[in-house]
DNA sequence: TCAATAGTGTCTATTAGACAGTATACC
DNA sequence: GGTATACTGTCTAATAGACACTATTGA
């Protein structure tokens, strides 16, 4: 275990003499998507109250970007993992404490384009957390101006195919909108995506963003599509629910994200499996009330993180 | 657009007075796991040759881990973008030009424990790419000393659930090997999944390594892992094929990676839609021949990445 | 009574799994 | 003919989708 290098030294020898300094490098940043189901004001006293699709986004106070909405995020400490400055930078930022709440997050993507800071070269890790908001409450630090929730909406504005040699080439514009009470940010992006016999790419352009700082309008979609693939074949869903839920709530979840209408029966028999009758009911108002299920931890598919 | 920050500085001021250095920051690398299927000596002139699932792996030259293997990468230049980072360092420690030769590439996790790295923090972002060995030929640059292709193979060692308050605990070892002509290396791992309520954790452990350099065990078993899933709802599978192949050679490569036989009336009406009958067929030895198929460039799922 | 939601039964279409059979090369 | 592989047909089970029906509350 003493082996020597071609400089002859030993590994002990090695790591004394490492100069973890001779080459530049990138600075490196963790982005929060924290998503979470809000109510929207309901209409009728009968009716069930409206739900709506909600993330958590940033007032940038500096430049780059000033005053302008991002994702929660900063810069990742030397001594702390990814998660945990990802951890950090939330609380720091809205208050909601991820352990401590138990709240449920998993790794996205990790951005790297040259050019995505104007500041110096940035890559981030991105970051999913998904919430139940009547848990938790918003209160900012002082690092970032204001913490808020923005309805979230995302559309295929136009979509074109051209059937090239050998294969097609696809482009699709989508537009985000993020609104509040009285905010509405936006943001056109363009997928290019070209198909040539076996092999694929795509490319990603923002055309317009209007009050979403850096390329934070990517990791938004990137991430909402990867919420309508899991809520799929995962238990990911119960992760916006509260501890008790009636399962007409549970599937207006579904409904949302994946953004159309579910038949209830088949909506009821796909999760039974899922959720675990409580026996209690709950009373809404002038009709039958709705029995109380949640989780059933025994159920699972997979080891995978 | 000229809005001041607090300091009263102007956007164009704030980014030439900008000082990048201001924070220590962590070394950012990239990782390539590339996945193969392989020929092994064929027993009988009868029977078709026996085919395995292989992975490149580069020697380390230099401490630490020095004369371990390891996954080939480097670390990220400035001026590069992640993906890049990945194709230049994969060409010059094993000659494969991924732009070439259209090789398929996907970013797969981004590695960033604390203590992965001895000389100093290193964050690792990590990507999958399959090719079709019999188009590649490795010729190891001077970067790294040997390039080779080692059959891997990963299986459950033991299990072990604990029910406990509300959920249970699962551990998980898992045994990987590498394997070819003159070397042998192998790694244990413990993944322990706790689950209770809603809320899960996973935690992963190297027990035990022998020749893998770093954390590389655990990116190549998650790798593995993704692999698994995805041929299931893709066409990733593809990507290791020749252009031109028969179906039960397709048939093999998706029991390799599945670990398991598959029926073949089904299997050929699953992938039915995936191929084209090239109206060709390949005389093997003294049996049927088969049909050549190629990859149908309509077929589609997704937008996605 | 009825508006509004909760909850169930069942028919049908599609997909996945199992298995048995036929076809065709060359030794 | 025999061996080894190529290819097909069909039965069955499981799953997904559609729709119609019944149940229960309080205004």
């Amino acid at each position: 275990m003493d082996k020597l290098n071609k400089d002859g030294l030993t590994e002990a020898q090695f790591l004394a003499n490492y100069n973890a300094d001779k080459y530049k490098k990138p600075a490196v940043t963790v982005d929060m998507l924290v998503f979470t189901i809000g109510n929207r004001s309901s209409r009728s006293i009968r009716k069930l109250p409206d739900k709506k699709l909600k993330i958590l986004m940033v007032k940038r106070r500096n430049h780059p970007y000033i005053d302008q909405w991002a994702l929660p995020g900063g810069f990742v400490d030397l001594d702390e993992g990814l998660k945990d400055a990802a951890k950090r930078e939330l609380a720091e930022e809205t208050g909601i404490d991820v352990d401590r709440e138990e709240i449920y997050m998993e790794q996205l993507y990790t951005w790297g384009d040259v050019e995505r800071d104007p500041r110096m070269r940035v890559i981030s890790v991105s970051y999913i957390s998904l919430v139940d908001s009547e848990r938790i409450e918003l209160c900012p630090g002082d690092d970032a101006g204001e913490a808020c929730w923005f309805e979230l909406q995302n559309r295929t504005v136009s979509e074109e195919k051209k059937i090239i040699d050998g294969g097609y080439i696809l482009k699709r514009t989508i537009e985000l909108k993020l609104e509040n009470e009285d905010q509405m940010l936006s943001s056109l992006m363009m997928i290019t995506r070209t198909v040539r016999g076996s092999s694929k790419k795509v490319e990603k352009k923002i055309l317009n963003s209007d009050g979403i700082a850096f390329d934070h309008s990517f990791i938004i979609e990137y991430g909402l599509e990867r919420l309508k693939n899991k809520i799929e074949y995962t238990d990911i869903a119960f992760n916006l629910m509260p501890e008790y839920f009636t399962l007409t709530e549970l599937q207006k979840v579904y409904e949302i994200i994946l953004g159309k209408k579910l038949l209830k029966a088949n909506f009821r028999r796909k999760i039974e499996e899922m959720v675990i009758d409580t026996g209690r009911v709950r009373k809404y108002a002038a009709h039958r009330p709705a029995k109380l299920y949640m989780f059933n931890p025994e159920w699972d598919k997979s080891i995978l993180e």
